[in-house]
DNA sequence: CTTTTATTTCGTCATTTGACGAAATAACAT
DNA sequence: ATGTTATTTCGTCAAATGACGAAATAAAAG
């Protein structure tokens, strides 16, 4: 039940949802999910942090960047029934299709610049 | 999306999955889920309403009381799929099983009687 | 070794949530 | 018609949530 709540309480937030939803292609940087939602990286931190504590989603580092991606066959029945659930439920609306057109951009973007462009703004 | 949010934020409180539990039985009026619970009856009715909103469950009305049940096949493919999701995560778990020992006492309970018992409560 | 850089943690604040009791509602029983 | 009864709605309150910026952290770059 523990278990099961993490994951319906990371799922109650509509922009964790959409990270979910932008991480179904490849993995991302939090600088690329920041730039991609215009929220406070430590917002994204959170909202990461969150996915990652319920299982949903895996971490690595590399180089300078923290990279996240979906979990492979090693998660959960209820994790993977989740994350299904969710693709399933949204892959085709409209907000899910203008958000990876919006990713797409920034994937054409080199890290290095993406980061160092959200330095400026403070 | 909006309807996809409906169904996690209803999902998010462990007691309105539990009440979802126990109606995968049979159908069960608001005084009878009080009673198990032992919640005010308007908590228990906004749970209630929470969950109808989303679709998870369906209301009838029938001399004095209003029950609600799970949805039949009419349901949304994404409400299907979350009480699939909830039953096969959580039916073994040792906090359902508790639940359902509950309810079958409740059950064999006449409803005037379990009623009247509340309304002594105040 | 020091500086830079990406990310996380912490404290704060406004908003939302979940609980309650009191009052309103709607339908049945008398 | 009137009173009773089960449920819902409303207002209130404490606790949880999601946002932010500032400070801490940890690792790469210089």
């Amino acid at each position: 039940m523990r278990d099961f709540m993490a994951i319906t309480k990371a799922l109650s937030d509509p922009n964790r949802v959409r990270i979910l939803l932008a991480l179904r292609r490849k993995e991302l940087c939090v600088c690329q999910i920041t730039e991609m939602f215009g929220f406070a990286p430590s917002t994204v931190s959170k909202h990461l942090s969150i996915l990652h504590h319920a299982g949903l989603i895996l971490s690595r580092k590399s180089e300078r960047w923290v990279y996240y991606r979906l979990p492979d066959k090693h998660a959960t029945i209820a994790v993977r029934e989740a994350l299904d659930w969710v693709h399933k439920s949204l892959v085709k609306t409209d907000e899910t299709q203008a958000d990876a057109k919006k990713l797409k951009q920034i994937l054409k973007t080199d890290l290095a610049v993406i980061c160092r462009r959200q330095k400026m703004l403070n």
